[in-house]
DNA sequence: CGCCAGTTTGACCAAGATCAACGCAAGTGG
DNA sequence: CCACTTGCGTTGATCTTGGTCAAACTGGCG
């Protein structure tokens, strides 16, 4: 479902943004909208780099459709996943010179580019606006928090639940799950390997108590199954 | 090395913050002299709790002396330690209703308490302050995302040489760190157990990598045998 | 001196990794 | 249209790392 056949990486710009110099009076409460003002939206092909480790950090990012996989490999093959991105989700928002972790599509995926710039000055014109992103922030360490419990204390099987759940509150429907991504995606995010996530899968299955009718969808049938893996 | 008997938790206080009213002109351009007239001194005797995981969070600290842990304890008796926090170190800065860590003195420690209602207010004065303290949270968060690699991909050996060279950095002395904490803590923190902790350090040891007069004092004899370890 | 808490070491075990094969659907090219 | 390839995903057999259980060691302290 690829519009234009095969440019390699760099992709179509849309509304470009608009110089975020002075602002009518009237956006001047609203850091959210004149956050929009400065964005530019940029469509992204599967499996293309939005950015690279070790690229200048000089932008952060929104997703406004798809997913994005942050990621990073290590010198010896060995690979990890710091997180995924869906639909609002904000990224690469640091503030560092280079990019620590590769952010790629893993469908074909529509993302807002902020530069570092035009937000230093926004947030200049309106404090409010740092607050807010701070906000942003503590949510991501947060949420980092969570995962390092999980990566450090939690066996395969509760972690491959904590996945499941954890997609099944962001996802439309509870009732099932949709996975964007591969089953190596998942084993790298959550420190298993490809084999381990099968196979754990395929135990819940057995079990009854999730359904998997084509790799790329899950259904959970005994959510209550579930969650008395997850919780001890 | 205890001053004051036994008292259970709660601590002496020295001079009391003052009211961030209105401050003179003279301070509102220096975020940090600001932060300090709001900041309560707090004395810390070793292994009382500064916190405890579910109480009302309404403040952050800053370690003056002594280090800090920020741990969790799983219904099933696994323990988490999510963060050590040394001289000039933030934490429990967040914006959630209750603590989801708890925090103790490993040592005696002295704290500086800034209560968030007084930072808020403190923010609406001088707003490049909130630049500030988001600064301090993506430091956090790139702690955090360094901390979930080493959790999910890196051998045993390679996380305990990532310690001993993280507080080889943050120590006074690069030849030799100052191990404040138990084997159990570093095991909780590095998601290992206390043995597995131990034979790592004792076989660098029978390599001659390290030292260890005595278990609170780790000597470095041979850094770029560690280096070695932690890169792959 | 003997106890206690923390640390270290050893023997054994198991969760998950590794290695290898197979399944399966979507291309691809004759 | 059908063999052949290719890229996931799944399953099985075996091995390794680090966990578990247990015992010995150490230094401080009543």
């Amino acid at each position: 479902m690829v519009e234009q056949s095969a440019a390699t990486s760099h992709d179509t710009f849309d509304r470009a943004g608009l110089a975020a110099a002075s602002l009518p009076a009237s956006v001047q409460f609203d850091p959210l909208a004149a956050l929009e003002r400065i964005g530019t939206r940029r469509r992204v092909t599967r499996d293309t780099a939005i950015y690279a480790e070790g690229d200048p950090s000089d932008s952060w990012y929104k997703v406004a459709a798809g997913t994005v996989r942050l990621s990073k490999l290590l010198a010896d093959g060995r690979r990890h996943v710091a997180e995924f991105c869906f639909d609002g989700d904000c990224f690469g928002f640091d503030n560092t010179a280079e990019r620590v972790f590769s952010a790629d599509a893993v469908g074909d995926v529509i993302v807002i580019r902020y530069s570092r710039r035009a937000t230093d000055r926004l947030i200049d014109e309106m404090p409010q606006l740092a607050r807010h992103l701070c906000d942003m922030v503590l949510r991501d360490l947060a949420h980092a928090q969570t995962r390092m419990l999980l990566l450090s204390r939690m066996t395969a099987p509760e972690r491959v639940v904590s996945f499941v759940l954890e997609m099944s509150e962001r996802g439309e429907t509870k009732r099932a799950i949709e996975v964007p991504m591969s089953r190596t995606d998942i084993a790298d995010y959550l420190g298993l390997t490809i084999e381990t996530v099968c196979r754990v899968l395929s135990s819940f299955k057995r079990e009854g108590a999730i359904a998997i009718p084509n790799p790329h969808r899950i259904e959970l049938c005994d959510r209550s199954a579930l969650e008395a893996v997850g919780d001890p």
